[in-house]
Order: C-alpha cells, then structure tokens, then sequence
DNA sequence: GATTAAGGAATTTTT
DNA sequence: TTCCTTAATC
C-alpha cells in the first residue's frame, strides 16, 4: 500500500503484524499468502474482509471459500467484531464451502447448465449405491470375479473427475489392482453419468465439475465472475485440480484473489487435493504477490520444537522457520500404554486433572487418525458421565433411519431421484429390490408425477402401505407445508416402520425429532436438503437439540476435523505405527509423507501441553471368535531426533489390569501403603 | 419374486 | 462386529 493512504487506515490494522498487514492491506492482484501453523490465518483472512468493506468493497460481491461452513461464520463474525459496533454486514458475504457455493450458483445458472433448478443431491452413500446398481444390472459381480467394490468404484470415478486426469492414469497410478477392469469402469462410468443427468440428481463431485464447466464459455466465465469484486479462499493447500481451474474461470473479470494455506497441513490427498495448486499459484495468476506468515502465535515453545522437527522430516516441502514468542511451558509427553484401557485411562485422568486446574473440557481435543478409534474412550466417558462431541467419523447423515425419511423429501423435491424412490419404497413389506425398481419405471413412464405411484400394481400385501406412502407424498407435496411440518407428516407413516425395522428405536427416534427441530430453521424444502448434505451438523451431538447452551464438554476429533482448530489441551492417541500411519496408507512414500503431514496437523492444534499417547497392544475386537492380540510399535514419526524434544512417560509397566494409571497419584499410593507399615 | 438364514470378507480420512 | 452376497425357503 502506497503511504500516502496511511491517514485513512482503520485502527485496528496495528493489531496485525508486519506481514499479516501486508496480507490485509494489499491493493487489487492476486495474492498468496503461506501461512504455517498458528500463525494468524483466520485473523488475516477475517481482517481482510475487514478492510475490504471499510474501503467500500460490497459485502455481497466478496466470495470467501473456506473448508467448513462453521470456519465461514467463524471468520466472518470476527470481520464484524473488527469493523463494527454498527449492522454485521459481513452477512452479506457470500461464505462456504466450495460445494455449498456451487449449490447456490447452480441453482440460478441451471439452465446454464442443462439443469432443472430443483435437481437433488447424492450423498456418497446415495452414489455408491447407485454404482452398485449399475454394476450389478452389468453383472458384474464382485465376489468371484473379485470386481471393484463399489466403494472402490466410486473413489476411482472420483478421484478422476477431482484430479482431472484420464481414467487410465488414476488407475496406474492410485488403484494398480483395479487395471486390468478399465474397460468395464469406463462403462460404468458412462452410465453412472447418463443416470444421474436422466434423474436430475448431482453427486459431489457434479457440483465443482457442473461449476467448471459452465465457467469454461467465457461469456459464462465472465457473467459469474462479474458478480465478485474479491475471491478467498482459506485451505488453499487441500484443493484439487478443479477447484483451481474453477477459481480461474472465476477471475475473468479481474483477477482480485487471496489464497491462504500452508503445504505442510496438505491432508487431502484422497480427494484429490495437492499441493502443486500452491507451487503453481503464482505462475497461474501473473503478477501474484507472496506472503509468509511465520511468527507462530500458537504453541508454547517447547511444543512448536516438537512439531518443527517432526515436520522437518517431509521431503518435499517450502521452508518455513516458525517461532513462537511464548516462552517456557511444558515440552510435549509421549506415554506408553500397556493396552487401549490404559491409554482411556490416562487420558480421562488428565483431562479431570487440567480441567481442576482451570482448564475447561471444551479447550481440550482429543484427536485420532480414524472414527472408531474413540469408541472405548465414549464408552468410558459415558459411563462417567463426562460429556464430549465427537467430530468427524460416522456422521448422522448417513445413518439408515436418517436416510430413510430424507428420501421422502427428496422425492418430492425432485419426483425423478430414483435413489430416494427406491430406499423409501423399499421400507413396504413385500417390496424388494426388483419391485422397486420397477416401480421406480413406473413412475418414469407416468411422467415422473409423485402420485402416479399408486397405479403401480404389487401383491396385494402391499398395497396398503403403498397408498399410505402416496398419501404422504401428496400431503408433504401441499404448498403450505414447511420442512418441519413435512417431516412431521413422513414421521406418522415412518415411525411405526422405524418400531419394527430397528433394534433401538428409541435412540433413532429421537435423531428424527432432532432432525425435525432442524427443519423448522428453514422456510424452503430445498435449502433444508442441501444445507443437511452439503453443511451436515458437524457433530454427532449438535444434533441432541440445544437445552444447554453454555454447558462444557470435551472435544473428540478425528485429524481431519480438527483442521483449523487449536486448543489449550491436545491429546494424540494411538500414535501406533497401523494407526499413524495408517496401514491402509502405506503403500508409497506420498501416502506415508501425507501421514507425516497429518501428524504434524494433529500436534499443531495444542496450546499449551500436549500429551502423544499409544498403546502397546492391540486386541482384535472386530473378530469375536479369536481373542488374540497384537503388539504395536510406536508411530515411526516420532523418531530419536523427534524424542529429543519429548519426555517418555512408560504406563505400560505398571501391575494390575484396571488401576488408574495416573503417575503422580499412583507414587502417592505407593508411599501411603508404606506408610501403613511404619507407625 | 420376496424374505430370511447362513456364510464370508474386511475395516481411513470428507464434501 | 457389521456389511454384503448367495442360497434356501416361503
């Protein structure tokens, strides 16, 4: 920024560092900003917006991309804590996810692109299982001719259309065993297309390629560009290749973007993200401005040794030298666990033990690499009535009775959804697959009209349910029924169902009532569905209502969730070689260095103490029959010259199969019972 | 043609 | 354990 201007800069730019003002302050251009961990990228970022609108930006043309909705609404309430006192015009933004903004263009720009404006949306579940369908119509069965699973399927297809490469090279390169299937996923894939345009439903992966490719007519690329004076986008190091080219098309007009990430936090892969998006973001958009954020707010000192020499172990990566002005603290404790119970263990003793030094649960993370791997921790935390949320792993969405009712909606948003016609259907006794699927061409033939079910013959069996089930689309089809009400109409029909079909109904009787609570936030059936696929709750306990707002609980949080987050406590379990890394990714030295990548993510997030916990063994729980176990190794990231900065705590020595494993306390007891002996 | 019983296989990360 | 497929029955 010239000085001249200088008179006229907000106050509140001296809260910034050096180059953090540079970041927030750069005139029109493109602008890179690298920002290593816990160096102030939400501050940059929320102050950027900031000072945006201060200099007369509108609020509704800055686009701000960001990983989660929740990290969008984080950013942009702090953009309006810095500027205002007045009205939060940051609500006017356009903020979100990359999906959930290609959801809203799309829906105004559906003819564009050869969409009817009410298409639905396939979750991963919904696509898979249409995958499955078409694969098993193409008899191609998995079991003896050892096909693809339709799981494999679809990460192949996706990892595709994300990467933007051909077909043959994903499979050289990420699904080698699959090679010599290339020409019968092709035309899967081909159907799989043609499916989803015949029934007006989009997966994921549509949204950003529906999204690129209206962007690629330059009359498009300039209308939609038009409507942005200024792009953001926060986690640039997990986009993929389309994501990038999508944020090309978007710069026709003029080439306003910041772009923030740290190649080091790159965790993404799966997806199709890399780390070449950063490397080439100079090159893609000339003239780009680079910044580096390396002054480490963060972590204490001793913490940020641990995670500069963990992540020195990377070979491919941009030097950054973090610092930390946060003198003194503890260095971080790696503890040997006898077994998954004593890790439990001493992570609750812990957290009980900061929490009494003043240190409340919802400071305190713990983190793992995989969903289940907090199960026994929940079970314990239960049974000791210590409340927590649990981010990431099985979401709520994707459980069966959830889906169940969302398909009604989505058939009445979109009559042509053959997923949801065929789950919905499919919950009437004596219909099966085959029935339904005729059933669903029934439908078709009719005119896709919703109540041109009921002239759809079946065995007499089910005919009644049958009619019931097009009363209820009739009703919640009526104009003057809102989200919630339509819910409450699928709930009379579903609930007896739910009663019979499930062990617990009880639990998943009250998920439907949460959902239902959900819904009445919402005017419009549409936003309802897409809000609920594209920005699902993020924990499964957001969902338990909110009868307690200020109540405390202790975060659980697989490392993919954690993203973004930080807090005063950090807790990484299982940091087990099998775990971290994970045995599913061990294959190339890529996969394994992302591994490396996560790990450095996971031990970034704490503040002030941070505890790395791994049990010795491992008892095979998935197999009832066999009651063996496994030892494990320690994560082979933390390597001599990693422990150098480390203290070694070992539990594993300890007697007795349920003792608390708390080391202060178990001294203590050790001297009292002596001490019993020598009055 | 639908349902159920029985057998077999495999377990990541997310929009 | 859970999910999923196949074979046997209704």
């Amino acid at each position: 920024m010239s000085m001249n201007k200088s008179v006229n800069e907000p106050p509140w730019l001296d809260e910034l560092n050096p180059q953090q003002r540079d970041a927030v302050t750069y005139g029109d251009g493109p602008l890179l900003v690298v920002a290593g961990a816990g160096t102030g990228k939400t501050k940059t970022l929320a102050y950027r917006v900031a000072y945006l609108i201060a200099r007369g930006v509108n609020p509704g043309r800055i686009l701000l991309l960001t990983f989660t909705r929740r990290a969008a609404q984080e950013m942009l309430q702090r953009a309006s804590r810095v500027t205002q006192r007045g009205t939060p015009v940051t609500g006017r933004v356009w903020g979100g996810t990359f999906h959930a903004t290609a959801n809203r263009l799309l829906r105004i720009y559906a003819n564009a692109a050869g969409l009817s404006k009410d298409f639905t949306i396939l979750d991963q579940g919904d696509a898979e299982d249409l995958i499955g369908m078409i694969r098993h119509e193409m008899g191609l069965h998995s079991q003896e001719m050892r096909f693809p699973r339709k799981r494999t399927c679809l990460a192949i297809y996706s990892r595709t259309v994300n990467g933007s490469m051909p077909l043959h090279d994903v499979l050289e390169r990420y699904f080698p065993w699959c090679d010599m299937w290339e020409k019968e996923l092709r035309s899967i894939f081909g159907q799989y297309v043609a499916r989803k345009q015949e029934r007006n439903v989009l997966d994921y992966d549509d949204l950003l390629l529906y999204w690129a490719e209206i962007l690629s007519s330059d009359r498009l690329a300039s209308e939609l560009s038009s409507r942005f004076d200024h792009i953001l986008v926060d986690e640039y190091q997990d986009t993929n290749p389309i994501q990038a080219r999508i944020l090309r098309g978007m710069r026709h007009g003029n080439n306003n973007i910041m772009v923030v990430g740290d190649d080091a936090q790159s965790i993404y892969a799966f997806r199709g993200a890399t780390v070449k998006n950063i490397l080439d973001f100079p090159s893609q958009f000339e003239g780009a401005k680079i910044v580096k954020l390396e002054q480490n707010y963060r972590s204490v000192s001793p913490i940020l040794e641990t995670t500069n020499l963990v992540i020195a172990a990377a070979r491919q990566r941009h030097t950054k030298n973090l610092w930390s002005q946060r003198q003194g603290g503890e260095r971080p404790k790696l503890v040997t666990c006898k077994d998954e119970t004593q890790q439990d263990e001493y992570v609750i003793d812990r957290v009980l033990s900061h929490y009494e030094q003043g240190v409340p649960l919802r400071k305190q993370a713990v983190l793992f690499r995989a969903g289940h791997l907090s199960d026994s921790l929940e079970i314990e935390l239960t049974r000791r009535n210590i409340p927590y949320h649990k981010y990431g792993g099985l979401r709520f969405l994707e459980a069966a009775h959830v889906k169940d009712l969302v398909s009604f909606l989505r058939i009445a948003e979109n009559p042509r959804d053959e997923m949801a016609w065929f789950r919905a259907l499919q919950l009437i006794d004596g219909i099966g697959p085959g029935t339904a699927a005729r059933a669903v061409k029934h439908v078709a033939k009719e005119g896709n009209d919703p109540g041109a079910i009921r002239t759809f013959r079946v065995r007499p069996a089910a005919r009644e349910a049958l009619a019931a089930l097009a009363g209820v689309m009739d009703d919640i089809i009526k104009d003057n029924y809102n989200p919630a009400m339509q819910i409450e109409r699928i709930r009379k029909f579903y609930d007896p169902l739910l009663q019979k079909l499930y062990e617990n109904p009880g639990a998943r009787m009250r998920d439907l009532i949460s959902l239902e609570q959900i819904a009445a936030g919402y005017k419009s059936r549409r936003d309802f569905l897409a809000d609920l696929q594209l920005d699902p709750p993020t924990s499964t306990s957001d969902l338990a209502g909110p009868p307690h707002r200020d109540e405390d609980w202790l975060v659980l949080s697989t490392i993919h969730s954690a993203k973004g987050g930080e807090w005063d406590v950090v807790y990484l379990t299982h940091a087990a070689d099998g775990f971290l890394p994970s045995d599913m990714s061990t294959g190339s030295q890529d996969e394994i260095e992302e591994e490396l990548r996560l790990t450095y993510v996971a031990l970034t997030r704490a503040r002030d103490f941070l505890y790395i916990t791994w049990p010795l063994r491992y008892y095979f729980k998935w197999y009832a029959l066999t009651d063996g176990h496994t030892y494990a190794q320690r994560s082979r990231f933390f390597t001599d010259e990693v422990m150098t900065s480390i203290d070694e705590v070992h539990l594993e020595y300890a007697s007795g199969d349920d003792i608390s494993m708390d080391i202060e306390a178990g001294t203590d007891i050790a001297n009292r019972i002596r001490g019993m002996w020598k009055k």
